[in-house]
DNA sequence: ATTAATAATAATATAGGGTATCATTTCAAG
DNA sequence: CTTGAAATGATACCCTATATTATTATTAAT
């Protein structure tokens, strides 16, 4: 039941809300535009404005339900928050997605934060390159 | 003599070129926004369309000349490519900007691909923190 | 259930960064 | 110089995302 985390996020229980969350938590694709929600949300006969799946993602991220990504060239892309921090590997030619987690990478990240004197807040780490089924299409 | 730059990227040597490439190479500020450019040059007294600021630096990526950073939360920055590949720890509140190289995570980021199979074409780190003036100026 | 207060929605306008178009100008090779 | 090709600058335009606002839906209290 979505209903708790959308109440506990101080938002009121609404169908946009609803439908948006579930779409999130259907593990289909973790990974998708606004557009993308906007555009299956039309194509399952739901009527909900572009403006409303961007605000409704906008305070789901601020609520610390999801995380909003920027891959390079293309448009921000949002995530359920769920398991632990993890970082992207992503293919330049067919836009797949991976994820990995590297806890030494994570430490000297932390190291470097404080080797320069910043408190470090957060931070990106996005590589790029060629998926294994792109390079044998190839 | 920046000239030579230019003419081997097979590039016209022209002023905006000439301006352009001079204003990163001075060293008072590694990164810099389009914008930033454009009002700095009409502030020399330089004619220079934004258009024309833009297209140079996308001829100068695409040479090789500069590289394109997409910071959070602002516009895309340039900066000119010399020395070794770094990556960058950003301060959220005043903007600044600093420059790390680490080797470990370097690799390690090698191996991560390797080992789910894409053939790495590029990556990029940000580290988000407080730098030390603006902690203490809290 | 009704009602009232308040928050959320949908439609639309608007903003901001960046690119495409195109007439005019500038460059550089001969 | 002359001349063809490339570059410029003005402007129109595109795209993602946000702001505005009248209308509608949710919630809590009656
Ligand atoms: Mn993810
Ligand atoms: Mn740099
Ligand atoms: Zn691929
Ligand atoms: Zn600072």
């Amino acid at each position: 039941m979505e209903s708790k985390d959308i109440r506990e996020a101080g938002l009121k229980v609404t169908l946009p809300r609803l439908k948006i969350l579930s779409m999130l938590e259907s593990t289909q694709h973790r990974h998708l535009s606004a557009e993308d929600m906007y555009k299956a949300l039309l194509e399952d006969g739901e009527e909900i404005g572009l403006a409303t799946v961007y605000r409704v993602l906008t305070q789901f991220e601020t609520a610390g339900l999801v995380s909003r990504h920027h891959f390079e060239g293309g448009n921000s892309v949002f995530e359920l928050n769920q398991g632990e921090h993890h970082d992207h590997i992503l293919c330049v030619k067919c836009g797949r997605v991976d994820e990995f987690v590297d806890e030494l990478i994570e430490q000297r990240q932390r190291t470097i934060a404080e080797k320069m004197n910043y408190q470090m807040t957060d931070h990106s780490l996005y590589i790029y390159g060629v998926c294994s089924t792109c390079t044998q299409t190839n």
